[in-house]
DNA sequence: GGAATTGTTAGCGCCATAGCTAACCGTCTT
DNA sequence: AAGACGGTTAGCTATGGCGCTAACAATTCC
């Protein structure tokens, strides 16, 4: 599944779609409900939009000639995730320094 | 600071990278320690280490002539603050949701 | 049925990124 | 002083991403 680590973080690293992972955090939304507030084309937002299907990010439903976005908390959470592992590594070893230096508060003589 | 995420995000969409942050967080390392277990060319490794430092995730110091890389923890923190962020507005959305539907719980007569 | 709405497909241009090799610079080691 | 070691710079190629326009569905509204 790092694969997909690529392609989320990959996505997450243009504003244009962050804006629409935030957008849609409140909730469901159609596809020109999203691509109202960006000064861009609507091919070129498509094409962010498939972008954040293509790694999972978010789904989407047509009905009619109305297609409605909505998030896939899972790869969210994969990547937080992510993140969360390197800080609860990272802070093991800072707390293994601290017990290094810790015994030194007391040995003063 | 949205700028920095951009440029976050766009760091750790890299396998390469990714795998430098994991090496690092469990303590800082040369620049020949880091590149060790990757089969690209020393100049290419370099390179995505200036990535990792251009966004601040990494920093790095030269005595002699070794370079050691370590975490700098702050650009991490930012990263995994936006996908809380996102998390939350979801889950108290999430909620409310909850709250529409929970009243139909007892509602059976 | 004709027109407006909502996406979608096709195809182009530009710049950024990841990879490489070759050559080089500073610092240790002997 | 010579050579090995660790890193750096320069320069090239190829691929991919983001932007555009123009034209084309497919639905819904009048």
């Amino acid at each position: 599944m790092k694969q997909n680590l690529d392609a989320c973080f990959a996505a997450l690293a243009d504003p244009t779609r962050r804006a629409v992972v935030e957008h849609l955090a409140r909730g469901p939304a159609t596809v020109s409900e999203l691509a109202e507030p960006h000064p861009i084309a609507l091919p070129t937002f498509m094409r962010h939009l498939g972008v954040l299907e293509a790694c999972g990010l978010v789904r989407s439903e047509k009905k009619g000639r109305v297609r409605t976005c909505f998030i896939d908390p899972d790869p969210m959470l994969e990547v937080q995730g992510w993140m969360e592992w390197q800080r609860v590594i990272w802070e093991r070893r800072a707390d293994q320094i601290d017990q290094l230096i810790m015994p030194l508060d007391g040995a003063i003589y």
